[in-house]
RNA sequence: GCGCCCGUAGUUCAGCGGAAGAACAUCGGUCUUCGGAACCGAGGGUCGCAGGUUCGAAUCCUGCCGGGCGUACCA
C-alpha cells in the first residue's frame, strides 16, 4: 500500500459515505487491483459488492463513484467502464512517490523493521547418507529465498538444515561402510564414494535381504547411546558429509542459522514421546506404538516408536516441534519438503492437533514438485538416484558455468573478472529456473531452454541490472538527489513505475503463500519493462534536466532489481 | 481400492469469482547498438470433459477422463 493507493482509498471511504453507504461495510470493499488490462487505468475497483450494500446496479453506482472522484493533485482521472471503475493517478505524483521511496529505501522496498512474526524455516535438509543432486536443490533454492523474503518483511528467521543423519538410510551406508569400505578412498572423494557405497547396497540388497536386518541391528547399537563401534562410523560419516555439502551451499549462496539434524534430537526424543504418552493419544499397535487420527480424516496412523524399540522420522520431527517450540517461539514452522511427503506433515500436524498442542497451528508443509529430465523418447521422468544415473548438483552447474563463460567470451572477450562472473551466471540460471514456476509444478530440467538466455530467465534479469548499471557508470554524473527532480518529466516511464508499484504486493504474497515465484515474475516484468523504456529514451546526451530525472528512474529500476533478486538469492554482477 | 496434486496457445507456464496473458518456437520488422544477452509486431486458445452454484466461472462445487505422487515398523 502506497501513499498513493491510501490517498485514492480515503477519497472513496468518503465518497461512498456520500452515497449513503455504510462506511464500515464500505470500507473491506474498497480493494483496488491492477486492472486486467492496464490501458483501462493504473488501478481499478469492481463496484459488485458495493452495489449490491447500495441496493443498485453495479454499472450505475460505478457511474456515481467516478462522479465523486474529481481529480485532485493525486488522481487525475476516474472513469466508469461497465461495473468498473478505472483510476489513473497523475504521472508526477506517480513517479514522485514510487521513486521517493525507492531512492530512500523505505518499505516495501527496503526491509521492513520488525513486523513481530517469527518464522522457522525447515528447508535443504539433505539426507547425508545419499549424495548431494539436482532433487535436494529445490528444498535448498526455496528454502533461502523464503528465509530471505521474510527477512526483508521484518519478520525473524531461524533458518533451519534438518539434516538427514540418523535413522535407517544412515544405518545403511553405515552397514555398506564397514563391510566393503575403505577411509583412504572416502577421504579422497567422500560424496563419490558414499555414493558408489549407497549403489553396491541397493544391489546387493536384492541378492540378500539380510543386509536391511543388519542395518536395523547397527541403528539399534547406535540409538542405544552406547561408544561402540555404530557410533565411531556415524561420527566419521557424518563429518565427510557435512564437509562435502559444503560446496554445493556455498555455490548457490546459502547458509543456514541452524544447523541441526535428526541426530541433534536424539537426546530430545523420550521427553517428547512422554508427553505423547501424557496426553493420552498414544496406543499400541502389533507391538509399535502409534497415534490414531482417524477422526482427522487420515487413515494410516502416525508410527512414533517401531516394534524394535527404534524411534522414525515422526519421532524426531515430533521432537523438533517441541524443541523449536520452546527456543524460538514461533508464528509460523515451514517444513520446505517434497510434494511426495504431504502425508508426513498432516500426520505430524495431526498429532499436535490430537494433543491440543497450541503449535500445531504453526505447522506448515510446504510442498513443491519433482525435478524431471527429458527421456530420449522425448517423455519426462523424475531424477532417479537409486538407478545409478544421478546427476551430481556440481557437475549440472558446472556444465551451466562453462556455457555461461563460452557466451561471454563471444559477447565480452574484454571482461576481467570472466571466470567469477561465469560462476554468478550460470548457478543463478539453474537457481532461477527452480523459482520461476509454482512450486507445486514439477520442474523439467532441460538444457536447451535454461541455457538459451533469451526470455524469462535468470541472465536475462541479471543483464537488464549489468545494463543499468553500465548507463550509471557512462553518464559520469552522481545519481542526483530526488528533492531536486521535475517529476513531469517522467511521464513517459509510467509502465515502469506501475510496475515498480507492484513489488510490495508481489514480497508480501510471496511470503504470505510460500511462493517464491511471485517474486520471480515480478523482476522479470520489471526487467522487461525497464529494457523497453531504454530502448527509447537516452540518459546519456539528453538535456541536464531530462537526464536527472531518468537517472533516478535508471538508478531506482537498478536497486529495485538488484533487491528482488537478492530476495531469491541470485547476485547481480555489475558488468556481464 | 482410497487420499492428495496437476491438466490454459505447438512447447513451458502466469492468471484462481468480475475485461483470456507471457516466454520459447515460427514468421515479419527495429534511423550501426548510452550494452542487440535488447526492442517492436503477427499468427496461434470449445482454459481436459460433463453437469451445478452465481447477475457473472479458466477460477467455486459434484461426477468423469488423462498424468503424477502417496498409501504403519524408510525418509
Amino acid at each position: 500500500m502506497t501513499d498513493l493507493h491510501s490517498h485514492l482509498s480515503t477519497r472513496l471511504l468518503a465518497a461512498t459515505t456520500e452515497l449513503g453507504i455504510e462506511s464500515t461495510a464500505a470500507e473491506p470493499l474498497l480493494r483496488l487491483d491492477p486492472p486486467k488490462n492496464r490501458d483501462h487505468g493504473d488501478v481499478a475497483l469492481g463496484a459488485f459488492q458495493l452495489a449490491k450494500l447500495a441496493g443498485k446496479a453495479p454499472p450505475a453506482l460505478a457511474a456515481e463513484l467516478a462522479a465523486k472522484i474529481t481529480p485532485d493533485d493525486v488522481v487525475e482521472a476516474a472513469v466508469a467502464a461497465g461495473p468498473f471503475v478505472n483510476f489513473k493517478f497523475r504521472r508526477s505524483a506517480l513517479a514522485r512517490a514510487v521513486l521517493t521511496a525507492i531512492a530512500r529505501n523505505e518499505a516495501p522496498y527496503g526491509k521492513a523493521t520488525g513486523n513481530g512474526d517469527v518464522v522457522c524455516i525447515d528447508f535443504s535438509s539433505p539426507n547425508i547418507a545419499k549424495p548431494f543432486h539436482i532433487g535436494h536443490m529445490r528444498s535448498t533454492v526455496l528454502g533461502n529465498a523464503l528465509c530471505r523474503i521474510h527477512r526483508h518483511l521484518g519478520a525473524t528467521v531461524h533458518g533451519i538444515n534438518h539434516l538427514g543423519d540418523w535413522g535407517m538410510p544412515f544405518a545403511k551406508m553405515m552397514t555398506a561402510y564397514m563391510r566393503w569400505g575403505n577411509e583412504t578412498e572416502l577421504h579422497r572423494s567422500p560424496m563419490r564414494y558414499m555414493f558408489d557405497l549407497y549403489k553396491r547396497y541397493g544391489q546387493e540388497v536384492k541378492q540378500n535381504p539380510a543386509l536391511d536386518d543388519e542395518a536395523a541391528k547397527h541403528f539399534q547399537a547406535l540409538e542405544s547411546g552406547a561408544d561402540n563401534v555404530e557410533r565411531r562410523m556415524w561420527r566419521l560419516l557424518r563429518d565427510e558429509s557435512l564437509k562435502a555439502f559444503q560446496g554445493p551451499y556455498t555455490r548457490l549462496g546459502v547458509t543456514f542459522d541452524h544447523v541441526t539434524g535428526e541426530s541433534f534430537f536424539e537426546d530430545k526424543m523420550e521427553a517428547a514421546m512422554q508427553r505423547v504418552t501424557a496426553s493420552g493419544v498414544l496406543e499400541d499397535s502389533d507391538g509399535a506404538q502409534v497415534v490414531w487420527l482417524k477422526e482427522l480424516g487420515i487413515k494410516e496412523p502416525c508410527l512414533l516408536r517401531k516394534s524394535d524399540g527404534t524411534t522414525l522420522y515422526h519421532t524426531r520431527d515430533l521432537a523438533a516441534a517441541f524443541y523449536r517450540e520452546t527456543t524460538f517461539h514461533p508464528t509460523r514452522i515451514l517444513y520446505v519438503v517434497g510434494a511426495e511427503q504431504k502425508l508426513h506433515f498432516d500426520q505430524l500436524k495431526g498429532v499436535l492437533t490430537k494433543m491440543k498442542e497450541p503449535i500445531a497451528k504453526a505447522v506448515e508443509h510446504v510442498p513443491f514438485g519433482l525435478v524431471l529430465s527429458k527421456t530420449e523418447d522425448g517423455k519426462w521422468e523424475k531424477f532417479a538416484s537409486r538407478s545409478g544415473n544421478a546427476v551430481f548438483l556440481d557437475e549440472i552447474l558446472d556444465e551451466a558455468v562453462n556455457k555461461v563463460r563460452s557466451i561471454i567470451r563471444e559477447k565480452n572477450p574484454d571482461l576481467p573478472n570472466a571466470d567469477e562472473v561465469a560462476e554468478q551466471i550460470g548457478t543463478s540460471a539453474i537457481v532461477f529456473n527452480d523459482l520461476k514456476n509454482s512450486r507445486i509444478k514439477d520442474v523439467k530440467f532441460d538444457w536447451e531452454s535454461m541455457l538459451n538466455f533469451d526470455g524469462e530467465t535468470g541472465p536475462y534479469v541479471q543483464f537488464a541490472c549489468a545494463r543499468l548499471s553500465s548507463i550509471l557508470r557512462k553518464v559520469e554524473v552522481p545519481v542526483p538527489s530526488v528533492d531536486a527532480i521535475d517529476w513531469s518529466l517522467l511521464a513517459d516511464a509510467e509502465r515502469v513505475l506501475l510496475t515498480m508499484m507492484d513489488f510490495g504486493t508481489a514480497v508480501q504474497r510471496a511470503a504470505e503463500q510460500s511462493e517464491p515465484s511471485h517474486v520471480t515474475g515480478h523482476v522479470i516484468a520489471l526487467a522487461g519493462e525497464i529494457h523497453s523504456y531504454l530502448r527509447d529514451h537516452y540518459v546519456v546526451g539528453a538535456e541536464p534536466k531530462v537526464r536527472d530525472a531518468r537517472l533516478v528512474l535508471v538508478d531506482a529500476a537498478r536497486r529495485l532489481l538488484v533487491t528482488g533478486l537478492g530476495l531469491l538469492g541470485i547476485p547481480a554482477p555489475e558488468r556481464m
